[in-house]
This record gives C-alpha cells, structure tokens and sequence, in this order.
DNA sequence: CTGGGCTCCTGTCAGC
DNA sequence: TGCTGACAGGAGCCCA
C-alpha cells in the first residue's frame, strides 16, 4: 500500500521506531526483492551490531550502528513513493519475520522486534554505508538543502537560493537543493499560504515574498509533524497510526472545488515537471 | 551550471 | 465484469 512520505511523515516515522529501536541488538537480516539501490554489504553480517539512535536528514533515515560500543556504520533508509516502516514487538515480530508479504522487501530483526520496510513500488532504499562522511551515504546527501527548521533557513536564504533561476518557484520549492523536505503536498501549501503563483520563475520571487515563504514551509511542516503526518490513502508510521494533517490541507488534491479562504476562486490544478500542482489563483498572485 | 524530461515499479481508480 | 490508461506523497540521472 502506498505511503508517499514527505519530511513530515518521515520525520513521524523516525519519532515512532527511534525509542524501540535504541539499544537494541541485530539477529537477522532478510532481503527481499531489490529496492532501488542495492544494500551494499552481505545481510548477515549485520548481525551482532546495535542500532543506535535514528536521525533524519531530509527525507532519509539515518540507523547507525555499532559493535561492541563502537561506531560500526549503518543504514540509510529512504521511503520512496510507496514505502513504510513498521516496528513489531518480539513475539509478533518473530512471527511476522517468518512470513513476509509480498511488498516487504526488508526485515532487520532485532532481540526487541522486527523493523520492516514495506514498499510495493521500491523506490525506497535501504543501504549500508561505512559512515555518513563515506560512501555511498555521503553521495546520497551531498546535494541535499538546508534543513527547514535550521537556523539558517529563512527569507534571504530562499532568496539567495532562487536568485537567477528561471524555473518556476514551485518546482524550485520541490527539488531539494535550496531547502529539504517540501514534497508535493507541503509544497503546494506553502505557495498557498504565502499567497504566492507557482508558477511563477523563481528568481523574480521578491525578497519579502521569500520571508513569506520561508514562514509557510517552516509552518507547513511543523503543523504536519505536529499533527502526525498527512494519512491521504493510507501513511501510517511505525505503529500503524496514521496522521491527521489532511484535516488541515488547503489546495492539494481540492481541484474545481471552492477555495477555504476566498471562498470564491475554484482550487487549479495544473502540471508542472509531470507533478500535478494545485493552487487558487485568486489567492495565489504573480 | 541550468533546465527539462525520463526512469524505476506496482496499485488504484475512472471511464468505457 | 473486464480492460485501458491516467495518476500517485520521490528523486537520481542523462542530455542539450
């Protein structure tokens, strides 16, 4: 079943196996059919380390990993299109591991329970690195933007960021290399909230609009988080809750109907770089 | 460097 | 009821 993860249902994600996963040792590891990267290093010998504590960066997972109280790599993890993590206590976990579905196409059992990776169309990636500072890890976040909740980021970083791009603000928003973890959902409405065009060129955004901007995403993904990720279809984090931040959705998915605001535009949908993107052009100014 | 398009894969749903 | 095509919350990669 899909589960299409932003930062905010990743980060949800994270939040929900980070305290059972912690301290907890490797028993086994099963493969199932290949996810977009290949792990990089042979399943048992994983067995033995402790997992650490889960970060996140961007859309990624970070599991490290250690041997006998010392830093042994670990996983990167990403969730694709369609992926979703699943934490089971020991004995339904055990007896889980024994019988995988069809689109659970990673399990690390551990002596609390088993962590699967549950992805139908396998864009998502599990892959072992030496370190994130080595590769491939490195490589996989070398491009990635700041953080939306670093300090760092605010209007004259967006700003800068845009400055000289032509493409339109939200596929700018989208691409991952000015700010993280804006998909398409919290992209849409972040433009909305700013009350900005999507399609208009990126570096003709003014920097006032860009503190607006700047405001919405941190917004958007804050409240998303809060509210335990948006359950469209069916997200669900690693305890099989799911989120609520639909409640709340102002543009996506809403085409032809009545914008919440204004009240009189009817919610636009249109394509940009083969994403659907949904705006209100009455609220949404150029 | 930028921008644009393609690609990986499976499930679901609308329309005929 | 069954088939067909569009579409799906990501993002790396290739080429102009």
């Amino acid at each position: 079943m899909p589960a299409m993860p932003e930062l905010p249902e990743v980060e949800v994600t994270r939040q929900s196996i980070a305290d059972p996963l912690a301290g907890a040792q490797i028993r086994a590891v099963r493969v199932g059919k290949p996810l977009r990267w290949p792990l990089g290093v042979a399943p048992q010998s994983l067995a033995g380390l402790r997992i650490g504590d889960a970060r996140r960066r961007g859309k990624y997972i970070w599991l490290p990993l250690q041997r006998a109280a010392h830093d042994a790599g670990g996983l990167l993890l990403h969730l694709g299109m369609s992926g979703s993590l699943g934490f089971h206590a020991a004995v339904a976990g055990d007896a889980l591991a024994a019988r995988p579905g069809p689109h659970d196409h990673f399990d690390l059992l551990c002596d609390r329970g088993l962590l699967r990776l549950t992805d139908p169309r396998r864009f998502g990636a599990v892959v072992w690195s030496e370190g994130l500072a080595q590769e491939p890890a490195a490589s996989l976040l070398a491009r990635l933007g700041v953080e939306p909740f670093d300090p760092r980021f605010d209007g004259a970083w967006l700003h800068q960021g845009f400055k000289g791009r032509s493409v339109a603000v939200k596929q700018a928003l989208l691409a991952g290399d000015i700010v993280v973890g804006a998909g398409n959902i919290y992209a849409c409405e972040a433009l909305f909230l700013a009350g900005i065009d999507p399609r208009l060129p990126a570096g003709s955004v003014s920097r006032p609009r860009c503190e607006r901007l700047a405001a919405a995403v941190r917004d958007v993904l804050g409240r998303a988080v809060q509210a335990g990720g948006t359950t469209l279809r069916d997200f669900r984090d690693g305890h099989g809750i799911a989120g609520s931040y639909q409640m709340q959705v102002m543009v996506y998915g809403r085409e032809g109907e009545p914008c919440h605001r204004c009240g009189t535009g009817k919610i636009r949908r249109i394509v940009q770089g083969q994403r659907a993107t949904y705006f209100c052009s009455h609220c949404q100014k150029r």
